[in-house]
DNA sequence: GAGTCGCCGTTTTTT
DNA sequence: ACGGCGACTC
């Protein structure tokens, strides 16, 4: 720890704050240098609307940054005197690190974080004027669904027939848009589930009163029905919040814009970070609208516009712009760059995705022997579907990548399950939690038992736990089931006193609970593959919880912080999706996949037309903004999608990029959009890899022999597998291998999938 | 209460 | 093609 203590008690509050060595009030304070002219003054605009644009590669989060340090440094401010709100933790993190490294001290005491984590502390201190407790359950994807499958049952609404997903993303879309089932007539919820959707949604909006609990919808909607019932209580945050900063303005949905607007609407120091063209999340309640708006909503806003990138080189800027320029939504902003032109994008048709998947890892190893680095290199997909061609492909050639995206940490079944032991501990009367274990490990109770318990906590209007507690004392179980539900619930008992007694501290408390309840074991004696991984993850969770002062303050964090560890970055292409790429930037970047149907998607553009298609280009926007030095485009003559061959045209915005910043490797005129008919390619592609209009005859042959090489495996062989890492191979069955794997388990795997382990452990 | 069969759906994802 | 889930059977 530092001694310099920028806002701590032994400093005057209003003592001015010049950054790190900061000079006389005459010369400019040292946080400005390097910036330049338009951040400059996007960064000291303190007062009033602003709106900056700030393009890809602009330096936001630089003028975000240093504009913090500017406020506490020429207006006499504490750091709780301004809102910071970002999307993502990740952002929220960064913005605190580097806000910390420019002021030389400890980002403690912000209001800084998400939208989400930001609403849940407010609506703490007042939830009782929502009808919930400040210890209200923040619930996750998993207990929305079980809560809409419950209110589907009780009215017998078929199921089948009416995904609960589909009707919870229903709720959701009117939550972003701050409609609450009053505001409804029966007949806007459409056909969904048999016309009655409203009413259901008024259903499961008393359920959550009920349960005292809250989707992330709520905590910004409760937030905003406080602030517009009680103009006390928004008077007082107005007194409190002097300047509000908003990151990734474009991202904003109804209930976050009437949130900000209610907040800053006395002071009107708002200043708002976006980019139009990167806005990619309207399918999940996303309003473009609002960052469009910005200056008729706040009048004499002023708009400031940062377009120099220091990212990219010219092609890749070249080519960007020209694509998004045939967008209508949009303020307009033009990047351009000291940097030269650098190289042309490339693009490149091939035949089919597997043809693609093999291209693609050819150039990846030609770049490397040319001394790029894997962790330089990203393979940016439209859908998560795509990336498995890609995996196959490098798992033969032993190229490391990794996946980013997919289930996380604390969506894992067995987290989950540990979580909800927890909850009940921490809040009994968390339904949810206590119906998702009460028979986790098996308990024995069978359909009657729960009956039981549900009748009773129906009738007489009480949660699962305390009618379970009620049955135990009566002879309404069989004596079996009531036996075990007696030890259940008397470890609870014990659990609970001893998580408020602190004995022992609170890890030690979830290793006993995962002990004592048997839920350890089940996994331990589960002969499953996976099982090994899970209790992998438990024992993480436990040492996660360590880092926390209380078992409230890590599910607080576990219900707002979804994301785990992320996975070490080493020398490894990265393969993920376009919109997991947003804000992140590599050297060389491939862009797979430019069909029409699959990029722009057919489905997106059904739902949503015009608007989607836009959408989809930005997206388009956001994948070439991603490389520094190098993009490359591909697409292929058709696809396997859903088992079946589909023909495939180029994506409309392969004609849109100016031709100027491209290089066409080569395109195939008459393969494109034809009959289906591609000849004798399809053999082509099964025998040598290649065809008439492929290049690199010589590479492709090294196809074959990676695949020929592989059986040379033989029991008891040390192997390493790129997803399932080390094991042993158990048994070999012509090019499958059956392999008992360290972490993974015992699983078959193609030979081809793995390579013998360099081990020194063996 | 566990295991098997068949059917459905299959873009993007955070909190 | 494939996985997940619900229903059905033993």
């Amino acid at each position: 720890m530092s001694d310099f203590d920028p806002f701590g008690l032994d400093q005057e509050p209003g003592a001015p704050f010049a950054g790190r060595g900061g000079s006389a009030a005459s010369s400019p304070p040292n946080y400005f240098q390097g910036l330049n002219d338009r951040q400059r003054e996007a960064a000291e605009a303190l007062d009033g609307p602003v709106l900056v644009l700030a393009g890809a590669g602009t330096g936001k989060t630089r003028v975000l940054t240093t504009r913090m340090a500017h406020l506490l440094a020429s207006r006499r401010l504490s750091p709780y005197n301004i809102l910071t709100v970002t999307f993502t933790n990740k952002a929220a993190r960064e913005m605190r690190d580097r806000v910390a490294a420019l002021i030389g001290g400890d980002a403690e005491g912000w209001w800084m974080g998400t939208f989400h984590s930001l609403a849940a502390r407010i609506l703490r201190r007042h939830a009782e004027l929502v009808g919930l407790t400040g210890n209200f359950t923040i619930l996750d994807t998993d207990d929305q669904l079980r809560l809409v499958k419950q209110i589907l049952e009780a009215e017998r609404i078929d199921a089948k027939k009416w995904p609960p997903r589909q009707i919870l993303s229903q709720f959701e879309r009117w939550k972003d848009r701050a409609v609450l089932p009053h505001k409804l007539s029966p007949k806007d919820g459409g056909k969904i589930a048999e016309g009655r959707s409203v009413a259901l949604y008024a259903q499961y909006q008393e359920r959550l009163t009920s349960l005292n609990a809250c989707d992330f919808g709520d905590l910004l909607l409760h937030n905003v029905t406080i602030f517009q019932k009680h103009p006390d209580i928004l008077a007082e945050y107005h007194q409190r919040f002097c300047y509000i900063l908003v990151d990734e303005y474009q991202d904003t949905n109804v209930v976050q814009y009437l949130w900000l607007r209610l907040l800053a609407q006395a002071r009107r120091n708002l200043c708002v970070v976006g980019d139009e063209d990167q806005s990619i999340y309207g399918w999940r309640g996303a309003e473009i609208g609002n960052i469009l708006r910005f200056e008729q909503d706040f009048p004499g806003a002023r708009v400031i516009r940062l377009e120099e990138n220091y990212r990219s080189t010219g092609h890749i800027l070249g080519a960007a712009s020209g694509l998004i320029a045939r967008n209508q939504s949009r303020l307009g902003k033009t990047l351009w760059t000291a940097a030269g032109n650098g190289e042309l994008v490339r693009v490149r048709a091939l035949l089919d995705g597997i043809e693609e998947a093999q291209w693609i890892g050819e150039e990846i190893e030609t770049l490397q022997r040319r001394g790029e680095s894997l962790g330089a290199m990203a393979i940016l997909v439209r859908a998560g579907s795509q990336t498995r061609e890609f995996e196959e492909r490098f798992l033969t050639l032993g190229l490391p990548y990794r996946v980013v995206g997919g289930l996380r940490f604390y969506e894992r079944q067995e987290i989950r399950d540990a979580l909800a032991y927890l909850r009940v501990i921490v809040q009994p009367a968390d339904d949810l939690a206590f119906e998702r274990i009460i028979n986790v490990p098996k308990r024995g109770f069978g359909p009657a038992v729960m009956q039981t318990l549900y009748q009773t906590a129906r009738a007489l209007r009480i949660p699962l736990h305390e009618a379970a507690l009620r049955l135990i004392e009566t002879d309404e179980l069989k004596p079996k089931p009531r036996q075990t539900l007696r030890g259940l619930m008397a470890d609870f008992a014990r659990w609970r006193a001893d998580a408020w007694q602190g004995e022992g501290g609170h890890t030690d408390l979830v290793r006993r609970v995962l002990d004592e309840s048997g839920y350890s074991r089940m996994w331990l004696e589960d002969k499953s593959p996976e099982a090994p991984g899970r209790l992998e993850n438990l024992k993480e969770l436990v040492s996660a919880i360590a880092e926390f002062e209380s078992l409230q303050g890590f599910l607080e964090h576990v219900s707002l912080v979804m994301d785990g560890v992320e996975a070490a970055a080493g020398a490894m292409v990265t393969l993920m999706t376009l919109h997991s790429a947003k804000g992140l930037e590599f050297d060389i970047v491939f862009l797979p996949g430019w069909e029409d149907g699959l990029f722009p998607s057919l489905r997106a553009m059904d739902e949503n037309g015009a608007a989607a298609l836009e959408e989809e280009r930005r997206l388009a926007y956001v994948g070439i903004t991603r490389a520094r030095r190098q993009a490359y485009i591909t697409c292929v003559a058709r696809r396997r999608i859903y088992g079946n061959w589909v023909d495939a045209i180029p994506s409309r915005f392969l004609s849109e990029l100016p031709a100027d910043h491209l290089s066409y490797d080569h395109i195939p005129p008459k393969a494109w959009g034809g009959g289906g008919r591609y000849g004798g390619q399809s053999e082509t592609v099964a025998g040598s890899g290649r065809n008439g209009w492929g290049r690199g005859v010589a590479v492709g042959a090294k196809v074959v022999d990676v695949s020929r090489r592989s059986c040379s495996f033989v029991e008891g062989n040390r192997v390493f597998h790129q997803k399932f890492g080390g094991g042993s191979v158990v048994a070999v069955d012509g090019d499958k291998l059956d392999v008992m794997f360290d972490q993974a388990g015992r699983r078959m795997v193609m030979a081809s999938f793995v390579r013998l382990e360099n081990s020194l452990l063996n």
